[in-house]
DNA sequence: ATCGGCTCGCGCAA
DNA sequence: TGCGCGAAGCCGAT
């Protein structure tokens, strides 16, 4: 049966090299930890069949990531661990090995092939995979598994905001929104290599010196796929209401499993667009998923200080320092602010839930966010504070829509309004607004049952 | 309850 | 060069 071949567009060659004269083909996973609709798994399947050597996946398990937590690691894991059975089913190897990533992935390239990448956008894995390329000297092809339009297809440059690259992610989408075939890999045994046990949750957590950890979330692809049919049965029908209902399930929550790699946008896009939900909600939750997390891919693809207060709009930045020496009616430190010890309970209640268990419905994070900058010292210390928040708590964290969120707080991708107080001519997000919206109460009350912390403040 | 103004700059039409 | 309009708003006038 002739499998359908990678769109090109995904495939980015390293490296032209014919492929050379190693045991096996190696695919270095990294950001798309799954064995189904993982364009780059596919993608050296196929390649192991025409060199006719076996397919090795490898996977370098780190501790000492940025933002690394006790959380984030333990859901790491559970990726890792799903993998394993997906992968010997279809005879393929699979090394997972504490260490550096890139450390781990240069050994096991010594004897490859050919080697497969797949794709993230952070500067540091970017880095590596240009780093791996230059040091082996056999085909390196890097797939791109995580998005529906590849960020250089969509646009050749940093977008100004929803709007101008909205267009030419949908002008592409028909070409990218396609149902992704398994090919049969040719039945021949991987070799033998040295490895933790990737299906021992123990001795995972135990070459990362890791204690277990209580989990409101649990990872993996199996989970990720739960998360799937559950927000398609239930949340999708009712998405119109979901931007207002900060308590319960309507949202999807599958931003942390895209995060890991633990399912595919474009399974997820065909779910939604294949279910028999309504045409506004259905494009109300693609705009989300396509748009607007597309949008951040290319900001962090294209705008080198992704995580800097400077990579901000000019109007931004200049009408943030007119306001800089306001009176603050209160000022927090960051200790003080991840203590959940402000004097507003909403807030407070937001900083527990994204600190206990990992999530935040979007809304509480927009009030969330906006809040810091007005009870900080200065703009640029808000910022860091913000980002830093957001990426050490939130199982989401470190994404490119982390950066991309935390600098709409600050202007990004957004319009200038009516100029005020500290924030200048940002948009505001008011208390008695978040009022407005969403029944506060209703909030505390969620957040004290599921944290079975008391919220205190006013 | 609804509406316009606030405010900026991109990108397209002309 | 002019103009419409936008990632989730707010406020005051009607």
């Amino acid at each position: 049966m002739p499998s359908k071949t990678i769109d090109d567009a995904r495939l980015t060659v390293h490296r032209e090299d014919p492929p050379g004269d190693g045991r096996y083909v190696f695919y270095w996973m990294q950001a798309s930890v799954r064995t189904r609709h993982n364009d780059a798994l596919e993608y050296a399947v196929q390649q192991a069949n025409q060199t006719g050597l076996p397919l090795v996946v490898g996977f370098g398990l780190d501790a000492d990531y940025d933002d690394a937590t006790p959380r984030s690691l333990r859901f790491l894991v559970d990726g890792l661990i799903d993998v394993a059975g997906g992968l010997t089913r279809r005879n393929i190897g699979y090394v997972v090995r504490a260490g550096h990533p890139l450390d781990v992935a240069a050994s096991l390239a010594e004897e490859a092939a050919v080697v497969v990448m797949d794709r993230n956008y952070l500067r540091e894995p970017r880095r590596w995979r240009a780093e791996l390329a230059d040091n082996v000297a056999v085909r390196v092809v890097e797939v791109e598994a995580n998005a529906v339009v590849p960020v250089e297809t969509a646009s050749d440059k940093r977008e100004w905001a929803a709007r101008t690259i909205r267009p030419k992610i949908e002008r592409q989408l028909e070409r990218f929104m396609e149902e992704l075939t398994t090919t049969p890999i040719d039945h021949r045994d991987p070799p033998d290599l040295e490895s933790l046990d990737p299906t021992s949750a123990d001795t995972l957590l135990e070459a990362i010196a890791l204690d277990d950890v209580d989990m409101q979330f649990s990872g993996g692809e199996h989970q990720a796929r739960a998360a799937l049919r559950r927000f398609v049965e239930d949340g999708l029908p009712n998405y119109p209401d979901a931007g207002t209902v900060v308590t319960g399930d309507l949202s999807s929550r599958l931003s942390m499993y895209l995060h890991y790699g633990h399912i595919s946008p474009v399974a997820i896009a065909l779910a939604v667009e294949n279910s028999g939900t309504s045409r506004g909600a259905r494009d109300a939750y693609l705009e989300e998923l396509i748009v607007r997390r597309e949008l951040a891919n290319n900001y962090v693809w294209f705008e080198r200080d992704y995580d800097r207060f400077t990579a901000l709009p000019e109007w931004a930045r200049t009408t943030l320092a007119a306001h800089r020496d306001d009176d603050r009616e209160v000022t927090y430190t960051a200790a003080e602010l991840e203590r959940a010890q402000t004097h507003d309970r909403y807030w407070n209640a937001a900083m527990v839930e994204m600190r206990e268990t990992g999530y935040l419905h979007n809304r509480m994070r927009m009030y969330w966010g906006k809040r810091i900058l007005d009870w900080t010292n200065t703009p640029e210390y808000a910022f860091r504070v913000a980002l830093d928040l957001n990426n050490r708590h939130f199982l989401d964290g470190r994404d490119p829509n982390s950066f991309a969120n935390v600098g709409w707080l600050f202007g990004l991708h957004d319009q200038a309004f009516a100029e005020r107080d500290i924030i200048g001519k940002l948009r505001p997000l008011t208390r008695s607004g978040l009022e407005r919206k969403v029944d506060v109460d209703a909030y505390i009350d969620h957040v004290e049952r599921i944290t079975g912390i008391e919220i205190e403040g006013s």
